[in-house]
DNA sequence: TAGATTGTTAATCGATTAACAATC
DNA sequence: TAGATTGTTAATCGATTAACAATC
């Protein structure tokens, strides 16, 4: 259960997050093993680097004819990617995208729990709340009183360089920002970036080249 | 104003239209000519690679020695990225992040203009709003009469891959999905994926790694 | 002019794919 | 056994970076 490669970069996690997901699903289809064909389809890549991933994690657990034992390989999965235990996050801004967030779906399946809004609007504050919003002066100490390492910005772009040193200040390790500033990558804090303008420019601008 | 390179990868789409957002951002700052290596920090990337797309794009308009005029690089780029006309989306299921995104300020300043909605819930339709939410019947016939291309897809999971096939069916060319689901890439509709959820369980997988 | 910065070519780097021997 | 599928190595492919000549 040593990984081969020291160096494992975002795009190899994401994809055995994939993985990971996708092998969920198949259990509780109630399959019991998979072909390489079949995990890379399901999770969007190819046969040959699901096996070329799986060998490089070091989770060889397939079996030269029958495929790969789905739990036996998510147990490496989890062994190697971290038990899912809930994964606790705060959300600072508490707009109309954040509050939307804070009561998605998507999250409880993932044992992802919001546990916590920040906000500056003394209006949006709501101490009591089953899920509370403090004011971000509140921030650093939570953060350290719970031990949260992840947080996900939604605040006006005006707002967010600023809230984001904060949030490197009070020990944040990861930032899922849905801002549309470019965030100064200060080392060993993870950015993940996710504009939603900026991808239907994409879309419009990948369209117009479709159509040449 | 040719491209010297027939094949534009998304990638590089993508760092235009950051260098069009940079630019224009200097512009409004009062600046009239950037460096490629001020434009590379403010996009993201390496001056370098900052020179070979905008070479690459065939939009050689820069000095030796000034570096690059903003008005003429920006005049080129919408040229090729197409004009910032109004861009018209419409939005398929209106839950809690459907609606977020309708009110959406980011979008506005790109003008980026959701047109519509649509659900199938009775209790969510409303004809008569100002960005009016119908039933996903009429979807097809709206899309058709007013030219639709893109859709932002944030429906269920569980109606994910259904609602995907009528929005393909209906003519869309461009989807922004932010639905779990690996959606089938049929060709010639672009698809681009957000998955909240799988960003977080990213964040702290990576975080796991820093740390070792 | 001298210095600085582009535009472009060549080198590097890394990721993906192809292919195939091992083997269940 | 014969057939199929993995694990792994080698080949390819493409994107990024480095470097430098051109030149403002």
């Amino acid at each position: 259960m040593k990984l081969k490669n020291m160096m494992m970069q975002k795009d190899m996690i994401q994809r055995l997050v994939r993985y990971k997901n996708a092998l969920q699903k198949f259990k509780s289809l109630g399959l019991t093993r998979v072909f390489s064909d079949n995990l890379g389809e399901a999770a969007g890549t190819s046969a040959a680097l699901v096996r070329k991933d799986i060998s490089l994690a070091g989770l060889t657990v397939g079996n030269k004819r029958g495929g790969y034992p789905i739990d036996a390989l998510l147990q490496g999965l989890d062994a190697l990617l971290g038990t899912d235990t809930q994964q606790r996050v705060i959300l600072v801004g508490c707009g109309k995208i954040g509050t939307a967030l804070m009561h998605y779906p998507g999250f409880s399946s993932e044992s992802i729990q919001i546990v916590a809004g920040f906000d500056n609007k003394p209006d949006r504050l709501d101490p009591d709340a089953a899920i509370p919003i403090l004011p971000v002066s509140q921030l650093p100490a939570f953060v350290q009183a719970h031990g949260i390492q992840v947080a996900i910005l939604a605040v006006p772009e005006s707002a967010a360089a600023a809230v984001f040193d904060q949030l490197a200040a009070a020990g944040i390790q990861g930032v899922l920002n849905f801002s549309p500033v470019q965030l100064k990558p200060a080392p060993a804090l993870v950015v993940q970036n996710i504009n939603i303008a900026l991808e239907i420019e994409n879309l419009f601008t990948c369209i117009r080249f479709n159509q040449r």
